[in-house]
RNA sequence: CGGGGUGUGGCGCAGUCCGGUAGCGCGCAUGCUUUGGGAGCAUGAUGUCGGAGGUUCAAAUCCUCUCACCCCGACCA
């Protein structure tokens, strides 16, 4: 492609709004823009880029047997209602109206279209299993979109679903989409863990999120890891084993109420009552699908809300507000207590659970409960762990110890069990005759984002670092003076040449100075830089280049063809 | 949803406090010179000052409303 006749509008200046070094070099490289908050544009290089990593992905899913199509962005609302998504998806989900006044939904991801695409269709073991996949346009209405590609509200996804007819085949299902992921990630140069993951509005079992470890503010999401390799998790899934020192009394004692005047908060309580954190309890009060609820834990610990939101099985969950605190307790912020708060639901964290003797807000301003028990004091309604995993907490499994990092989600794989089989009627006969839902699986690959993620990775300060099999074209080729007909001569003749053999070549025929090709070139960021320039015409020689190493060869002209395919193959190495 | 901020030529910004009819850098166009790391000179084009309403002899500037975008928060008793 000669760079004259495409549309590459690179920029001298950074867009303030870009946060993250990966979006500013999209945006000043020329290959996203910006339509509205969360809704990016792909300009031609992009779309380069987003065919590479298609292209690997398909490829890899293909191997691993599953079977590309194309669902419409569009789904009758009626579909979510009857999976009881169009109410848990929430806000997130955009919603329209057609001209009949039928309400319509632009998916967030595809369950719904495609169950009722299999439901009806597939009815006996013998056509299962059965794995689908598409590369599609997805919408997201974000609280609030940001990084760029990474937190959009329209994105690409590739999502596949897989249809099994028992546990055993749904795991070699779910095995062969890990393997496929990991073949993926790696191809796009990036080295990703697999972590637990909580399974969110999609529902089902358990799921899996593959993620690329960063250093910087690019991270969206901590990752607990045990140091000793044997659990990862993100940390709103995270658990964790409890290496405090905790005094467990021996006897029962007995109430009492005592003043604590002007000490609302953990650390003033403490300080007032010369006791341990972790003798105190915490109670939380949350607003549960607008019903109040108390939440306990530890007094040096924080509630993990979603393990508490999967406790309770609800949709909403909000901090209650003081008026609430002091319609409910009957006292201000800071004072809440278990004990008397009959009439709510109470959880409580085991690590509350096995303590004796602890300190609670007594629902009265500025009074506290000395040796409270759960059970003699206040009846639980539910006794699981809602708590907060920290960096420095034992692993849940082994003797290691939680790390937290910071990582990007670039896949994910989600064991949905048969919440949407049995929700739309996707039924099957099994070899007895046996009526049953289908065990369903779903897959997400960020197409858009993930090439983002590339580049928080493969950059330096002058632009971008592509590896060899994403970058838009594999070849920057540079005549520096387009006035002197032996710079063009050799340049065109070189662009045929490479053009014949197949290899993707950028040809900057513009006639811009050479300070300005090499920045553009490095900003760019192709593998790849051929110089043609009076320095190496001089002994009948063009230049080659990796943008990835400092170092310049001098190849004869017509030796070129050969020495790029050389090193290319050398790059793809790396 | 709460708080903060920003909207001025294609891009990045100044001007707003203290009202007087819009400016800088980059880019763009033309010409000459220059030509291996974002050229120089000359000439030139491009602005409903986000939108609506109001105050005033006069509004980018003051007031009211509104829209868009960005940042922070929506986190602990």
């Amino acid at each position: 492609m000669r760079w004259s006749k495409t549309y590459i509008p690179t920029l001298r200046q950074n867009q303030s709004d870009a946060e993250l070094i990966s979006h500013q070099l999209l945006l000043r490289g020329g290959y996203i823009r910006k339509l509205a908050s969360g809704v990016y544009l792909y300009l031609p290089l992009m779309q380069r880029v987003i065919s590479k990593f298609s292209q690997i992905v398909r490829e890899e899913m293909n191997r691993a047997g599953a079977l590309e199509v194309t669902m419409s962005v569009l789904c009758p609302a009626e579909l979510w209602q009857r999976t009881g998504r169009y109410i848990s998806a929430g806000k997130e989900q955009m919603r329209m109206k057609d001209r009949h006044d039928h309400e319509m939904v632009l998916c967030g991801t595809h369950e719904e279209s495609v169950t009722s695409l299999i439901s009806g269709e597939v009815k006996s073991y013998r056509q299962l299993p059965l794995n689908l996949y598409q590369i599609q346009v997805k919408f997201r209405d974000e609280i609030r979109p940001r990084f760029g590609l990474m937190r959009g509200r329209e994105f690409i996804m590739k999502d596949a679903y897989t249809f099994d007819a028992d546990e055993e085949s749904f795991a070699r299902s779910y095995q062969a989409m890990v393997d496929a992921y990991f073949a993926i990630f790696k191809r796009a140069g990036l080295d990703v863990i697999k972590v637990e993951s909580d399974t969110g509005t999609m529902g089902g079992k358990a799921a899996h999120e593959f993620m690329f470890l960063v250093d910087t503010n690019a991270g969206e999401e901590t990752i607990m890891i045990s140091d000793d390799g044997s659990y990862a998790a993100n940390a709103e899934k995270a658990e964790f084993r409890d290496l405090a020192d905790v005094q467990i009394d021996a006897e029962l004692q007995d109430m009492e109420t005592v003043d604590t005047p002007g000490a609302a908060t953990i650390e003033e309580v403490t300080a007032f009552l010369k006791v341990d954190a972790t003798r105190l309890v915490k109670t939380l009060l949350y607003m549960a699908d607008d019903k109040p609820m108390a939440a306990m834990v530890r007094g040096d610990r924080d509630v993990n809300e979603i393990k508490l939101k999967n406790a309770l099985g609800c949709v909403d969950l909000e901090m209650a507000t003081p008026e609430q605190i002091l319609r409910y307790t009957g006292a201000p912020v800071g004072f809440t207590g278990p004990v008397g708060l009959e009439d709510m639901t109470i959880i409580v964290d085991p690590l509350v659970g096995e303590l004796r003797n602890f300190v609670v807000g007594a629902n009265e301003n500025e009074k506290h409960i000395l040796n409270t028990n759960v059970h003699r004091d206040f009846k639980p309604s539910q006794v699981t762990d809602i708590t907060l995993a920290v960096e420095g907490d034992g692993s849940p499994v082994g003797n290691g110890r939680l790390l937290a990092k910071s990582g990007i989600e670039v896949g994910n794989t989600f064991m949905l069990g048969t919440k949407y089989s049995e929700a739309l009627g996707a039924t099957f006969l099994d070899a007895s005759g046996e009526e049953k839902p289908i065990i369903m699986g779903s897959y997400g690959v960020g197409i858009t984002r993930t090439p983002q993620a590339v580049l928080e990775k493969y950059h330096d300060d002058k632009g971008i670092i592509w590896p060899v099999s994403m970058a838009p074209y594999l070849v920057a080729l540079i005549p520096l003076n387009m006035e002197k007909e032996e710079h063009v001569t050799v340049a065109e003749k070189t662009y045929a040449a490479l053009r014949e053999t197949g290899i993707e070549v950028l040809y900057d025929d513009r006639t811009e100075r050479a300070g300005v090709k090499f920045n553009d070139a490095d900003l760019v960021g192709l593998p790849i830089r051929i110089t043609i320039g009076d320095k190496s015409l001089k002994e009948g020689c063009v230049e080659l280049k990796a943008r990835s190493e400092p170092g310049v060869e001098l190849i004869p002209a017509d030796d070129i063809i050969p020495a790029v395919e050389k090193m290319a193959q050398r790059l793809k190495q790396q």
